[in-house]
DNA sequence: TGCTTATGAAAGATTATGATTGATTTTGAA
DNA sequence: TTCAAAATCAATCATAATCTTTCATAAGCA
């Protein structure tokens, strides 16, 4: 990993946190202590944030604490490996679509790539995707109020307007018969899409979704790759049968 | 859980509590008495609050009150009274189009009718609109970060989706010759299109905005009521001879 | 090759923490 | 009011965590 890449992706996590740990930056970055700390000391030196004992925090006014609902807390660090690398997979000039939920909204501070674009159906995505001066677009659509999503078929019409490099996915069953469900056929429906308007789909899900299957059908499996964190041995092997998977570890 | 961390959930306590007993943040933050009483004795010699047998209190017991953005308190009467207007026309089943913008969310709350339905380009609306139980469809397209606007291409082309009984816009600028106009050529093509997929179209403005011109044209006096709340003698009579207008006073 | 820069590991210094002790303050009953 | 018990407090100390400094190695580049 870039040093600059580091840089700015510690100063994304401070967005989103107010404050971090050494040792969590540690691990997310795979670099050791000793590097995170001389990154930490030009940071500071730069007024980017402000060292203290342990990590270090944000230097502008405290911001209210985001306080994350249960649901985004539920696997967080598995979803954050997941994220992360799924967040490096894009590359400069990059256009983008980063569909609603709680995964996708995880690879935001990891995007550190130039030039990217985004179209989402995520509101909750806009806030964080504008503070990293990430070029958005929104899809239009019917607002389902329990997840912020845009769906119906406006959204999925909006999607004609784009062609994607990638698309990033998140789903909330995986089965190597029945494929990749979700409990809704109307996000169901812009996720397909979405994946078909996609030079390169990918599903991004923890272990938990594994073996799960939903109401509404998304596509196959061989119609995406998976980011998973984590798979048993025999299931492992029936999934490649079937599709490109990346198990992230660490 | 680091110590500034801890330092900012104590003082974030004492906005909502007025003071806090040592027992209490002790269970809160999982730390020990004598780092609770180390912290407190800090913040307190930060001057961030006053130290009290037991516990510590908030240092100034009468917050300042959340002084509203400067643009948004601007002629926050008139725009309320232009606002509950406005809303007051719209009957059960209406679908609108609620232009993005300040004076137009002000409608919000007085949206009493049954059965409304909302196009809007606003990204500021969503909150209120979903508060008080109103199906709501948003466009797609850029986000203006600066305004939460939806604008471009894509939004104007969402725009086709629907037919509207109202919209309600908002402008800077009315002037007698050159119409109704707005900073933004993108907004203004937004404006213009709902307006013309409309039965009926009102711009709501509030009596700063007369005589003004702005740089982007939406359309002439003539293809939309105008909703006012005060205006000189002769201008009203100027405006009249090209459009119906209603000056809201009180 | 030689030079620079980035990195990781290690040693010793510094800081934060939790437990303990005895002093101080509050409480409530006489 | 007065006294004793309970609660809270400040001070101290040992330990664990974190920090700084230093050095050696690895990677990139002329």
């Amino acid at each position: 990993m870039l040093t600059t890449e580091r840089h700015q992706l510690i100063l994304n996590l401070l967005k989103e946190k107010q404050s971090i740990k050494i040792q969590e930056l540690v691990e997310l970055t795979a670099a050791s202590e000793s590097t995170i700390r001389r990154d930490l000391t030009e940071l500071e030196e730069l007024q980017k944030l402000e060292r203290v004992f342990g990590g270090a925090s944000r230097i502008a006014p405290n911001m209210p604490e985001p306080s994350l609902s249960d649901k985004a807390a539920k696997n967080l660090k598995e979803k954050q490996l997941v994220a992360r690398y799924a967040a490096s997979l894009v590359k400069t000039g990059d256009s983008l679509f980063l569909d609603a939920g709680t995964t996708t909204a995880q690879m935001i501070p990891f995007l550190t790539a130039k030039d990217v674009t985004v179209v989402t159906n995520g509101l909750s995505h806009l806030e964080a995707l504008n503070e990293h001066g990430i070029t958005s677009y929104l899809t239009g659509g019917f607002i389902k109020s329990r997840t912020g999503a845009l769906v119906g078929p406006q959204a999925t019409q909006s999607l004609e307007n784009y062609r994607f490099d990638k698309s990033f996915l998140g789903v909330n069953g995986i089965h190597p018969v029945h494929g990749f469900t979700t409990p809704d056929p109307e996000e169901a429906a812009v996720k397909r899409r979405a994946g078909e308007l996609s030079r390169s789909c990918y599903v991004l899900a923890d272990h938990s979704k594994f073996g799960k299957v939903s109401f509404a059908h998304i596509f196959d499996l061989n119609r995406s790759a998976l980011i998973i964190d984590g798979l048993p041995e025999d299931a492992l092997e029936e999934i490649e049968r079937q599709t490109t998977i990346k198990v992230v570890t660490q």
